[in-house]
DNA sequence: AATTAGCACTCTCCTCATGAGAGTGCTAAA
DNA sequence: TTTAGCACTCTCATGAGGAGAGTGCTAATT
C-alpha cells in the first residue's frame, strides 16, 4: 500500500514525538503539537491504517502508537530530513581532534566524540590494512630464535607480528634482509597481498647467490600470514546505554549489552554491512541477530588517501535521532578521514 | 570485639550460605545444613550479636542476614580455606594457553580465562615498560618529517611511537643512529628510565664527530617521552554480571556498569593495591569509589623474568567465592609470569 | 549460666478489588 | 470526507487482606 501524504505526514509526526519523549504517541498529542489542523478522530484513523500495514504498533489495544522498525524504515527512507551540524560544535570535534597526533589515541577520541555527541555507543572499526601500499619492512631479532616484523604502509599504519624461525639468525643478516626488501619496496608500490609473491621471486636470485638465505622462505610465508581481516574495535560510551529508559527492562539490557561485551559481533556487523553507501542504517531486526533487536546502527565509512579504509558507527535503541546520527557520523567519518590521510 | 569460636563458624555458615544462594539466610536454615547441634534461638542470638558488631546485616526486620563488608573481610583474612585448583581444570588452562603465541593474544585469552572459570569480570593490566631493560630500538621513517620508533625490551614487549622531527632525515642516516644505538645497548643492560641519559652522554661523541648530527639530542627526547605508566587494560565476560541476582536491581547495575566502561578508573584502582602482597582482595565500599560499592575485586600481580609487571583482576559482586577466585587468579598470574618470561 | 521451646510480633510478598485516567474504535451526524 | 460523541478497553496506582518467613523476647529447662 502506498502510502498518502497525510499518512507520511502523521508517521514523521509519531516518529518524531516518540523519539523525542519515548512514550506511545497518542491522536490527541498529534493534533495539539503538530497542528495538522485535523480532529484527532481523523488522524486516529490515519494512525489505524498505518499500524495495518505495520508501520505502528500498539503496546495495548488503548494505548498510543510507536514506530515499528519498518515504520522507522519508511521515515529514514523518504521522509527524514537531512540535519547538519552546528558550526560551534563542528569546530569543537575539530578542536578535540587537534589534540591528538598519534594513531591509536586518534581512534580512541572518535569513539569518545561518537559517544559523547550522540549519548549512544560509539564505534570505531581500525582501518584494514591489506590494500595499503607496503613503504617499509624491517625485522627485529628477539632472541630464542624469535623475528618482530614491523611493517609500516604509506598510510601510516603499523602492523606487528612476532615470528618463529627454525634457527638462530644473525642481526646483520636480518638487517641486510630488511635492506633489501625495503629497497625492493622503494622502486615500486606494492601492497601487502602481492608483496609476499614479488618477494618470492625476487628471492629466488638471493638464493641461487647465497644458498644461507634458503630457509627465508617459510619465513617469509609466516610473516604474512596475519589475519589482516581482524581489525580493531574501538568502544566508548557503553554507560550511556543506562540513560534510555528502553533499556531499564533487564532482558532487553541483556541482549545490547552481549553485543557490547562481544565486540568482536558488533565490528562483524558492521563489516557485513560496508560498501554501496558510504552511510548506512540498520534498524533492529533487519540485521537478523536477536542482540541487536531493539538497537538501531549507523555506519559510516572513511578511507585514508582515498582508498576505503575502515568504519566507524552508532550504537543505540532503534528509537534514535536518526537525522542527527547521520549527520554526525558522515561529518565524523569525513574529519578522520582527512586526519588519517595526513598522518 | 573479640568473636568466640562459635561466632566463627557461624559468621562461616552464613558467608557459604550466602555466597550459594544469594537470598539472607535464616537461623533455620544454619542449623539444618550445617550441622552445628545448636537450637535456632542459639544462632539467632549469635546473629543478633554478629549483626551487633557489623558483620552481619538484615535487609528489614524480619528477614534473614547477609554478610556486611565487614564480615566479608573477616571472613577472607580469618575464616576461609585456601581451595586448590582441581588438576583436570589446570589442564584445561595449560591447554588453552598453548594455543597463543603472540603477547596481544596472551593478553585476552587470559582475560577470557579469568571470566570463563569465574562467571564475573575478568581484567588484566598489560606490563609496564619502563623497568625491562630496552633490547633493540629501531627508526623507521614514515616521511613528512615523521619517525616511527619501536623498542623491543628484553621481556619482549614492543612499545611504539610515531615522533616529529624539525627536518627530513634520510634512511641512511636513521639507519646509522639505529645501528649505533642498538651496538651500544647490546654492550651492558640499559633500561628505558636510564637509556635517555646513556644516550645523550654518548651521542655528545659523536655529535664531536659529526656535527650533522646535532638535532638528534632533541629528537631523543621527544621519542623518549612515552607514557609508560598508562598500561593497556584487557576486559571480558562483562556480560557475566547479568547472571548475578544483586544486579537485577538497575541502580546497582548503573555503578557497575561505568566502572566498567571507564576501563580507567578500574585500572587505576587495580594500580593503586599494588605491591606489598602477590594477591589482594578489595571489598565493597573499602575501595572508596562508589562504582564499586557492591563488588569486590580480587588481584594477582605476575612478573616477567622475576620483575614485577603487571595485574590481572576478578570482578564480581562482593558475594562471590573468594577461596576460588583467589585460587583462579594465583594460579592465572604464576602461569601467565611463565609464558610471559619464555617470549 | 547456658541453652532452648514457645510465641507474639514484624515485615514482605502475593493477590484481588477498586477507581481514575488515557486512549482507542465505532457510529451517526455534519 | 470529516468530526463529535461515547462506550469500551487496558494500564496503573492504591489499599486491604492473608499467608509465610523469620525474628526478638521470655520463661522454662538442662
Amino acid at each position: 500500500m502506498e502510502l498518502n501524504e497525510r499518512m507520511k505526514t502523521i508517521l514523521t509526526a509519531v516518529v518524531h514525538r516518540y523519539i523525542t519523549t519515548a512514550e506511545p504517541v497518542s491522536s490527541a498529542i498529534i493534533a495539539q503539537k503538530y497542528h495538522l489542523n485535523l480532529s484527532t478522530a481523523t488522524i486516529r484513523h490515519e494512525m489505524y491504517l498505518l499500524e495495518k500495514n505495520d508501520y505502528l504498533w500498539q503496546p495495548h489495544t488503548s494505548s498510543g502508537r510507536i514506530p515499528t522498525d519498518k515504520g522507522y524504515r519508511f521515515y529514514v527512507d523518504n521522509l527524514m530530513v537531512k540535519n547538519y551540524l552546528k558550526e560551534k560544535e563542528k569546530r569543537e570535534i575539530i578542536q578535540i581532534y587537534r589534540q591528538s597526533k598519534e594513531f591509536e589515541e586518534t581512534m580512541k577520541i572518535t569513539s569518545q566524540l561518537l559517544s559523547k555527541l550522540t549519548n549512544n555507543i560509539g564505534v570505531v572499526l581500525a582501518p584494514v590494512i591489506y590494500n595499503n601500499v607496503v613503504k617499509n619492512i624491517q625485522f627485529i631479532s628477539l632472541g630464542n630464535n624469535r623475528i618482530l616484523t614491523v611493517i609500516v604502509t604509506d598510510a601510516g599504519l603499523i602492523c606487528q607480528k612476532v615470528i618463529n624461525v627454525s634457527g638462530e639468525i644473525g642481526k646483520d643478516r636480518l638487517n641486510y634482509l630488511s635492506n633489501f626488501i625495503n629497497s625492493k619496496l622503494a622502486e615500486k608500490d606494492i601492497n601487502i597481498t602481492n608483496l609476499n609473491n614479488m618477494l618470492l621471486e625476487e628471492l629466488e636470485k638471493i638464493i641461487s647467490f647465497q644458498e644461507r638465505f634458503n630457509y627465508i622462505h617459510k619465513f617469509l610465508e609466516e610473516c604474512f600470514d596475519i589475519k589482516y581481516s581482524e581489525n580493531k574495535v574501538y568502544l566508548d560510551g557503553r554507560i550511556n546505554i543506562m540513560k534510555h529508559p528502553e533499556f531499564k527492562e533487564i532482558d532487553k539490557l541483556n541482549y545490547i549489552l552481549s553485543l557490547i561485551d562481544e565486540e568482536n559481533i558488533l565490528a562483524a556487523t558492521i563489516r557485513k554491512y560496508l560498501g554501496f553507501r558510504k552511510t548506512k542504517i540498520i534498524i533492529g531486526k533487519e540485521s537478523k541477530l536477536k542482540e541487536m533487536q531493539n538497537c538501531s546502527l549507523v555506519t559510516s565509512e572513511y578511507s585514508i588517501k582515498g582508498k576505503p579504509a575502515g568504519a566507524i558507527g552508532i550504537l543505540g535503541p532503534t528509537r534514535m535521532d536518526y537525522p542527527r546520527m547521520v549527520s554526525i557520523a558522515e561529518y565524523i567519518s569525513d574529519k578522520l578521514s582527512e586526519i588519517l590521510s595526513e598522518f
